[in-house]
DNA sequence: GTGAAAGCGCTAACAC
DNA sequence: GTGTTAGCGCTTTCAC
């Protein structure tokens, strides 16, 4: 039946610490021991249980992640570029998309930390950090991604949107937009504050309109966009910044099925997560915040491996920023 | 430190026999018994470690899903509802992204056979039946999905778009079309076989001109369209195939940029990954095939839990059909 | 209705 | 340079 360390070290005339060590590359072999242990391996056919060597070195070589919407394409890249980076590093990946519900991510964060993983990747749907923190057993490694906190007690990596909505909100008004209006995510998210509050600030700063029906708030999961849309442009709003890019792509349809040409009609600024080339004609008369997907990803893997190996090393918060691209270039 | 079985036992004054038959319901415990067993465990806040119950019973409670690409949007709708599948039955779910590289799926299936999943979900990207099932161990339970092979070793799941695709081939000469071409996925894969045989057959059968010419391989990963379309439209094709979600998307903004307009200067069919509703207005000039992604998905992971329970039941095949929606409807 | 105890397959301290 | 062996936390058989 199943071929175990011990079948491998009868055959091999060896103990099953040589065995172990030989194939963990753990304490010195002689060659010659070696290559019998190699031998017998082959000849047995036999692989190493990972669960009996977990479950004995507490090692799962696995991280969770706890992502709001995988068919998210600004996620799923995320997702692709975690995946790079721990696969290097002989680690697996478990996904869990919680759907935006509060009460998903509780129960993943729950079940992922009872012995699945060694550590958490999370873009949290929480309102707040309270609620996230009663479910992380003390000590656990977490690395908060892309949605943060007030309090600082996880790590995290993040991206700054602030400057690149405030100089598009500065640009729009230079443009000779009065009345501009935003799309902005789930309101209780860190990512949607920090965009709320740089549109507030910007449009403030340049004597914009200030108006509670200039501010929308759509969904990131289904595309709420439509619905806020239509609301804005009740306003008569004559530019719009769109933080999010599925709401983006969704609201370009949109506004060209209702004969309105960005550009001409309007001025607007979106979010960009797709593979910029391919979308150019689309995006050719909009100003376009990218942010840094990939390296976002990266880092995250990045930084939950450093916390996993070195628990107490300081708590980082790494930040980085987009790119403002406005139209043309 | 860590809590375990034994501190719960000795709390409760009760054997490690008891307090596990009561977590698990799998024998008879008195009421009164059950309460001080439920009362230790909150007092000492303890939760089974996943990985000794997963050594010791040998279930995993885990399915790996070896997909091409998880940032194409028609994969990651296929994970989320596997995920949904699985999560319902108390399953996770750890994701390899081979890239289209069979070298990457041959290590991905290597490590996850050996002690990591319960079963294998594969998208595979191997040229040949043979070099995937030399990988998988005797007995291990697999599901096919979107793709499969000749041989019928396997359970699988996956889309017949032959009917789609002759319909449409033939509509497209019933609308005038002459030379109509086809730009396919990468040559070896089941998909794309069948894709291409369809239009072979239906061009031969509605006397279009046969050209090898009119027959282009893109690349699923990354946006080789253009490339594709170029060469079509050098050969003066006025109705042109495009067998895959995402090059399709591109193809739309090329041939916009172009100044060529589908509908207009040339008739298009196209599959469609995304949201259908939010793309209405690019894709209303073209003949549309719509993949049944999620129930693909459900599906597949409603397989591979039946062949994990009973891993002797007959190996069943089962082919879903894509929706052809003619442009306008 | 409950307990005692034997392992699951592996790693690693300790011994030589 | 290699072997012996305890034990990780849990499930489950056998016994009462």
């Amino acid at each position: 039946m199943k071929v175990t360390i011990s079948d491998v070290a009868r055959l091999a005339g060896v103990s099953t610490a040589t065995v172990s060590h030989t194939i963990n590359n753990t304490r010195y072999v002689s060659a010659e021991t070696k290559d019998r242990v190699y031998r017998a391996i082959a000849e047995l056919g036999y692989t190493p249980d990972a669960s009996a060597r977990s479950f004995r070195t507490g090692k799962k070589k696995t991280i969770g992640f706890i992502v709001p919407d995988i068919s998210n394409k600004f996620f799923a890249t995320m997702i692709e570029s975690v995946e790079t980076c721990l696969s290097a590093q002989g680690y697996h990946l478990i996904i869990a998309n919680t759907k935006e519900s509060m009460e998903r991510e509780e129960s993943s964060i729950r079940i992922l930390t009872a012995g699945l993983v060694d550590g958490l990747l999370v873009a949290s749907t929480m309102e707040s950090f309270e609620r996230l923190d009663g479910l992380v057993p003390a000590g656990f490694p977490v690395v908060l991604v892309d949605r943060t906190f007030e309090e600082k007690k996880y790590a995290s990596v993040c991206v700054s949107n602030f400057q690149p909505i405030y100089r598009s909100v500065c640009r729009l008004a230079a443009r000779g937009c009065r009345r501009v209006g935003i799309i902005g995510g789930i309101p209780r998210l860190s990512t949607t504050r920090e965009r709320i509050s740089a549109y507030r600030e910007a449009a403030a700063d340049c004597g914009l309109t200030m108006d509670p029906g200039l501010i929308q708030y759509g969904d990131s999961m289904e595309a709420g966009a439509p619905r806020c849309l239509d609301a804005l442009l009740e306003q008569n709003c004559d530019g719009i910044v769109i933080c999010q890019g599925l709401m983006a792509s969704v609201s370009l349809s949109y506004l060209r099925k209702k004969g309105l040409l960005p550009g001409r009609d309007l001025s607007l600024v979106s979010f960009v997560d797709y593979n910029i080339q391919s979308y150019d004609l689309y995006y050719d008369q909009v100003d376009r915040i990218i942010q840094p997907v990939e390296e976002l990803g990266r880092t995250a893997g990045e930084q939950i491996l450093r916390r996993i190996e070195k628990p107490d090393a300081p708590v980082l918060e790494r930040v980085l920023t987009s790119e403002y691209r406005p139209c043309g270039e």
